[in-house]
DNA sequence: TCGCTATGTCAATGTTCCTTTACTATTGAA
DNA sequence: TTCAATAGTAAAGGAACATTGACATAGCGA
């Protein structure tokens, strides 16, 4: 499952841990996803998809 | 975070164990879902969208 | 009544998500 | 060149998701 976090975030200029706070996640929870270690859970796909303004499907897409 | 399978799954008169078979999944996890218990992962949500043709949004909500 | 289906639940186990702590490497500004 | 910020990664632990197998209950039709 492909995102365009790291997309999102540039647009934004926002760092990895800028993300993290106000995801209020660990860095290193943006970091795994954004490289594609794991998928967030679904609550926090909301979360991200609420901060951006868009749709689940509009960040994460299938692979 | 709630959600709308058990009418989903009631407009087509499809059981859990049906609904359970259709997302390769198992059946105890169609109820939990259903009866709130967790939510499912990202990549099940997706599967859960396609399966009933509607975005993920139309189908959980945000408590 | 008997048998079948559907639902709900439990325990035990395994996998995935998320954490903290820590370390490395790279880049850019002072 | 030195310092700070950023990004990537790893290990270890906890929390959440998902599994199999089992059991109880209710409803319905033969």
């Amino acid at each position: 499952m492909k995102n365009r976090l790291k997309v999102l975030r540039a647009e934004r200029d926002w760092s990895q841990g800028d993300l993290a706070e106000r995801l209020k996640v660990s860095r290193q929870s943006v970091n795994a996803i954004e490289t594609g270690k794991y998928d967030p859970s679904l609550p926090l796909a909301f979360r991200i998809a609420d901060l951006f303004d868009l749709s689940i499907e509009e960040i994460f897409l299938r692979d």
